[in-house]
RNA sequence: GUUUCGGUAGCUCAGCUGGAUAGAGCAACGCCCUUCUAAGGCGUCGGCCGGGGGUUCGAAUCCCUCCCGGAAUGCCA
């Protein structure tokens, strides 16, 4: 029997208990928590706090009648009492949890995969930062939070597919290639400036680089605007397809905003909502009537230029999602979208969905701190650093570990020098060399003449409180997974990383694994093999490796 | 002004779907390597949980209000 089976059998009768006694109500659900202090039991319930009011009587007195009118048979409770102000604590007999080490053993990375989104498919954008320019620190704390939270939710069961819009249509792009052409130039000492809503990256010096070795001057007599544009998009995805993927992050989709036009999409979603009576003219522009749909005012799509706003083509790519049959949508923002949230969910009800359909996760700001002092961020000037150049000075592991290790709604101080330092004040060293420490014991053990294949199912030996604590680890991750994909929390993750590591360290400094009793070791062995198996596949899903040696 | 995120240990942050003495990492200090990796363990120090009201048997957590900091408030993207 697994555990969950056995706790939700130690409701049951809970429930029973509270119907003898005539108090049960449907309404109060009887809960089990783990009591952060251990002399307070496996499990406690305030279950008697709860109908203090309705049986009108002390808390305490109810508990005591729920426990007398407990019946323990087959729950493999070793001790149930009563404390103050009138919990009842629960003790359960540990040897229950080490089943929980066989089935991990058993079924290795698969141990904590959920059954929570039967007939979902989750639609979850993120990133989508416009091909203008090389991806910069602020940037990745999305690529982190999106990747990760992507991750847990497929473990949790929710079918998943990663998206990224490629602004390569629009305002924006304009200017990348007017940058392009101007540094193209200037490789034939041409005397041109970047305009001044250009773009200055480095990035940008190699793409006209990239040109002229291909091209040489072709392109000083004749006019290479679309050429420029399509190049220089081309050439900036790459760079930004590489830094995510050295940085662990894949998308299943790319989408083109282009292609929306192609397919004549936005003129299609202004046209429905013209005809569905959701736009007004007004000073020579279109608008929406976003304000009927909680967004505080309306909205300009088509401006009196006849170009259209940031918003029209997303509505239609919204449209677009909605109709390629995901059951949710999940939008990755920054901080400095969040005025953009009430106007795209109106949209979205506008073009037939309901609001809920779209979930926007608000990230808020990176503040980048070096020798102490902020650094501002702006791919204008091209003077912001890199993701690319962080991930390859220190791997992608201690910036994925930080980002995922925050709240999203957080505003957060990135210190870069300690994020470069390789050292204990790096927080995940501590987890990955928990599992380098593991790794190594079995090496040991494998030279003394021990081998994994066969491990233990029955355990004798066990018996060291920092044994359990580690188990009673181990027991909870299917719960930290359903916890943090219902709130979205991939730093629930990083919590409960860091906690089974501290279990393991502790542990390890308590018992002698590899003796000479062959007994003792092998089920030490099969306990960390399971804290293995677990520490590797939580930290998968948040994009940080598991190295063997450290 | 409005909207929104935050204010918890010296620093960076958890805890916030109400529970028992408020936690972690780092920093500071002290112990622990003839035995599986000391990037470790054990311990000490450190807190009007921004202020004030309220709800509750119980509030860091929920409600109201005020103060402080960030962000957004475009026919930019």
């Amino acid at each position: 029997m697994r555990l969950n089976e056995l706790l939700v059998k130690i409701k049951n009768e809970f429930k029973n208990s509270l119907t003898k006694l005539g108090y049960f109500d449907e309404n109060i659900d009887i809960i089990l928590e783990i009591p952060k202090d251990k002399s307070n039991g496996d499990y406690s319930s305030n279950i008697a706090m709860r109908y203090a009011k309705i049986a009108r009587k002390s808390p305490l007195i109810i508990a005591k009648d729920i426990v007398e009118n407990f019946n323990k048979k087959d729950l493999f409770i070793t001790n149930i009492q009563v404390a103050n102000p009138g919990f009842i604590n629960i003790n359960l007999d540990k040897t229950f949890l080490l089943d929980t080490v066989n089935e991990i053993n058993k079924l290795g990375n698969h141990f904590g995969e959920l059954d929570e989104g039967k007939g979902e498919h989750y639609n979850i954008e993120f990133v989508s930062v416009n091909p203008t320019g090389a991806l910069h620190i602020g940037h990745a704390r999305g690529a982190a939070a999106g990747d990760s939270l992507s991750r847990i939710l497929k473990k949790a069961g929710y079918k998943v597919t990663k998206e990224y819009y490629v602004n390569d249509a629009g305002n924006q792009i304009h200017n990348l290639a007017l940058s392009i052409d101007v540094r193209y130039k200037q490789l034939f000492d041409v005397d041109v400036e970047i305009p001044e809503d250009g773009y200055n990256g480095p990035e940008i010096i190699e793409t006209a680089k990239k040109i002229k070795e291909e091209y040489g001057d072709k392109y000083l007599s004749e006019d290479g605007y679309e050429f420029f544009r399509d190049y220089g998009v081309n050439s900036l995805l790459d760079i930004l397809k590489k830094d995510l993927a050295d940085f662990r992050v894949e998308f299943d989709v790319w989408f083109s905003e282009r292609s929306l036009y192609q397919q004549n999409l936005v003129e299609k979603t202004v046209d429905y909502l013209k005809e569905h009576g959701f736009t007004y003219e007004n000073d020579g522009a279109l608008w929406m009537k976003s304000s009927e749909y909680d967004d505080e005012k309306d909205r300009v799509i088509i401006k009196s230029d006849g170009t259209y706003t940031y918003i029209t083509p997303d509505i239609a790519y919204h449209k677009n999602k909605l109709d390629r049959g995901y059951t949710k949508l999940i939008d990755i923002l920054g901080g400095d979208h969040h005025g953009y949230i009430n106007r795209l969910k109106a949209a979205i009800e506008m073009v037939g969905g309901k609001s809920d359909l779209l979930e926007i996760e608000i990230l808020q700001m990176v503040k980048v701190l070096q020798n102490g002092v902020e650094v501002k961020m702006s791919k204008r000037s091209g003077k912001a650093i890199t993701l690319g150049d962080l991930v390859s000075e220190v791997g992608p592991d201690p910036i994925r570990y930080f980002f995922a290790a925050r709240s999203l709604n957080t505003q957060m101080d990135l210190d870069l020098d300690l994020a470069i330092r390789q050292t204990n004040e790096n927080p995940v060293y501590y987890v990955q060399y928990a599992h380098a420490r593991i790794n190594s014991i079995f090496e040991t053990a494998k030279t003394k003449g021990y081998s994994l294949d066969n491990l233990p199912t029955k355990f004798t030996t066990i018996t060291g409180e920092k044994s359990f604590a580690l188990i009673s680890q181990l027991v909870i991750y299917p719960d930290v997974i359903k916890n943090a994909s219902d709130l979205r929390a991939p730093h629930k993750l990083v919590n409960y990383i860091n906690s089974l590591a501290t279990a393991f360290h502790s542990f390890y400094n308590d018992e002698q694994v590899v003796s000479t009793d062959h007994v003792k070791t092998m089920e030490r062995l099969a306990i960390l093999n399971a804290t293995k198996i677990i520490l590797k596949d939580a930290l998968s899903l948040i994009g940080v490796s598991a190295p063997n040696k450290m």
